[in-house]
RNA sequence: GGCGGGGUAGCUCAGUCUGGUAGAGCAAGCGGCUCAUAAUCGCUGUGUCGCCGGUUCAAGUCCGGCCCUCGCUACCA
């Protein structure tokens, strides 16, 4: 049965290169999840961007001494870099700063305005007297009025752990720049999220499905919602569009509104691209489509809260009813997917600090397949995780190379060796028969875990065919029957490949890359797992700047979740290895580097 | 403060929903094989399952309380 699945995953912020604690959130998950259910012939729309508007752009690019565009364009082309190499296979993942997401954000906003869920109020927020921009409370340092720690944050003390208000802060003062922030009323608008307390509570007691601890925690959240200021004061963002407020150049929405709707713009510019601009409508209003998104778990609140509130508004659904805006009513989150954190060496990740794996570093000097394989067989899926070199070594030294990289090689090379061609079964035995059975039942168990998320699982399950490879030729020990009995010999290299092959196929969703350097090794001919491309489209995201770069795939033809029988006769060489072994004096090489200056 | 995760073999963790004589991998030791990137296969595991109490014929698993630890706490992204 093909399901139609809408794979929305988390848009990484453009003020930096992203390490690898957010790839262990969002990337590589969403991207075994998708590449398992094309496999297993669901129709997948896998989509995201990047996310460039907002308070730290601004200021990053301030401290830099350069537009917050021209910052954004180059961490933009960096972070879809980093993305590509890792093999991430999004049909399309673009950015916030173009015009068709601009118009999608703006249709939004005014589908809400239109059915009264957003509302006009003025508010006390901090400003920087200086810039006229809005302050977060974060980026507000004073004394604690509570215990008179001189550092406690806008939001909360540090030392007390007491939330507070920035209005209250003894002496307080700009993270940015040092200055007395100014405390005035400013005009914003509101989305009015207790309009949605109800048709949020009914549909989030229905979301069985969810983790626990994330349906937990968002129906937690419903007991204290609040309308929350849709607008900021500042000039880099997305304008709001309505009279009065559309010119003005210090009013503009805020980005996690903005950030949320990347989903359904994405789908829109992806179907536009592929030349039916309809195409994005199974997936957002055909009622069986499942949306499932992926993210971090500090990011719970805005994808099973606010962005379902915005939907339900939209759509006319509410306290306030309302009709659906021009592009008609759209579906909710089937699943809000949320993994825990990854660690460093002990520590939380923090680039000022320099506790920091940037993928790009990570992926100049290593497979990109051994990342994936830590992150799916030892990430963050249920809790926070520690990711350590010496951990990362051996994970891909004993179970990578000396595992399944091993098992391909040995194989294969005995058979070049000794036939030059696969060949064929003859009679086999009980052994041969239950090895065979194996494999061919871990594609009902992998998959049916990879459909639950439960991917440490799945690929737990598929390196244990790999295992069971590993004994079966060292009891039939085919070395030993090359003269005595050659005939057996190839019975048992044939049932051998068979299994490398259907290991190949059951750990393509987490290792695409180097599953294609088998299916060549085993002398596959066609492409095996398909790859994101990196396309430079012929638009700019504003007049005058460069033309902005996608990355997007054709994935439609790709391999089947199934046992394929191996072609007999096929010509075999000898197999070069598949993956690389690492010198265990990477570890201190790489944890050098983290002391670094 | 509120909410949530975790505390199980030297290390990393599974098992707790659906109670029934404690599991896997790694590390360590011994042995086998020699096709393979010195890779692989077999054998070797007596751990107050954080603490206290309760329910039960039976509790790592259910209930109550406590301790430690990590995280989240929405006008940060």
């Amino acid at each position: 049965m093909s399901e139609r699945i809408l794979t929305a995953v988390a848009w990484p912020y453009a003020n930096g290169p992203r390490h690898i604690g957010h790839v262990a959130g969002f990337g590589v998950p969403s991207d075994i999840f998708s590449r398992y259910h094309r496999m297993a012939g669901d129709q997948v729309l896998m989509v995201s961007g990047t996310d460039e508007h907002g308070t730290p752009i601004q200021v990053q690019a301030d401290r830099e001494g350069v537009s917050p565009r021209e910052l954004a364009d180059r961490n933009a082309l960096i972070i879809a870099k980093d993305l590509q190499q890792l093999g991430l296979s999004y049909d399309l993942f673009t950015r916030t700063t173009t015009k068709n997401h601009y118009a999608i954000t703006q249709e939004l906003f005014l589908g809400l305005y239109r059915n009264g869920y957003v509302f006009r109020e003025s508010q006390l927020g901090a400003i920087s007297p200086s810039t006229g921009r809005t302050l977060p409370d974060r980026y507000i340092e004073g004394t604690c009025p509570i215990c008179g720690y001189p550092h406690a944050r806008g939001d909360q003390c540090d030392n007390c752990g007491n939330q507070l208000d920035p209005i209250d802060l003894i002496n307080p003062v700009s993270r940015i720049n040092g200055e007395t922030p100014k405390f005035v009323e400013t005009e914003q608008m509101m989305l009015d999220l207790p309009a949605f307390g109800e048709v949020l509570a009914d549909w989030l007691k229905k979301q069985d499905h969810w983790r626990t601890n994330v349906q937990k925690f968002s129906l937690n959240l419903l007991d204290d919602l609040k309308p929350r200021s849709y607008t900021r004061d500042l000039d880099w963002g997305i304008p709001v569009p309505l009279d009065g407020w559309r010119d003005r150049p210090d009013k503009r929405i805020y980005v996690w509104f903005d950030a949320v709707v990347g989903y359904l713009s994405a789908s829109i510019e992806w179907a536009a691209r592929t030349g039916d601009p309809e195409a994005w409508r199974a997936w957002w209003q055909q009622p069986d489509a499942k949306g499932y998104y992926f993210m971090g778990k500090d990011n719970i609140v805005f994808h099973a809260e606010i962005w379902p509130a915005m939907l339900f508004g939209y759509s006319g659904v509410g306290a306030k009813g309302g009709t659906p805006g021009s592009l008609g009513a759209l579906n909710r989150p089937y699943e809000v997917v949320s993994s825990e954190f990854l660690t460093m060496e002990g520590r939380k990740f923090s680039s000022s600090r320099n506790v920091v794996i940037y993928v790009g570093d990570m992926l100049s000097r290593y497979d990109p397949d051994a990342l994936r394989y830590y992150l799916a067989v030892a990430g963050p899926e249920n809790q926070d995780t520690d990711f350590t070199w010496s951990e990362f070594v051996r994970r891909n030294n004993d179970e990578l190379v000396a595992g399944w990289g091993n098992l391909v090689n040995r194989t294969i090379s005995m058979t070049a060796k000794n036939l030059g061609a696969i060949p064929p079964a003859g009679s086999l035995t009980d052994a041969d028969h239950a090895l065979l059975a194996t494999s061919r039942a871990a594609f009902g168990t992998v998959g049916e875990l990879l459909s639950r998320s439960r991917q440490k699982a799945a690929i737990t399950e598929a390196m244990g065919v790999v295992a069971k490879a590993n004994k079966y030729l060292s009891d039939m020990a085919p070395w030993q029957l090359r003269t005595s009995d050659p005939e057996r010999m190839a019975s048992v290299l044939h049932v051998a490949l068979q299994v490398v092959d259907d290991a190949k196929t059951l750990l393509t969703p987490f290792l695409p890359s180097s599953s294609s350097r088998v299916h060549a090794g085993l002398g596959g001919t066609d492409t095996w797992a398909s790859m994101p491309e990196l396309v430079e489209v012929d638009e700019p995201t504003a007049p005058g700047s460069p033309n902005y770069h996608v990355l997007t795939g054709d994935y439609t033809d790709g391999p089947t979740w199934q046992s394929r029988p191996i072609e007999v006769g096929r010509p075999m060489a000898a197999p070069t290895p598949v993956f690389a072994k690492l010198d265990p004096s990477v570890i201190d090489e790489e944890l050098a580097r983290l002391a670094g200056p």
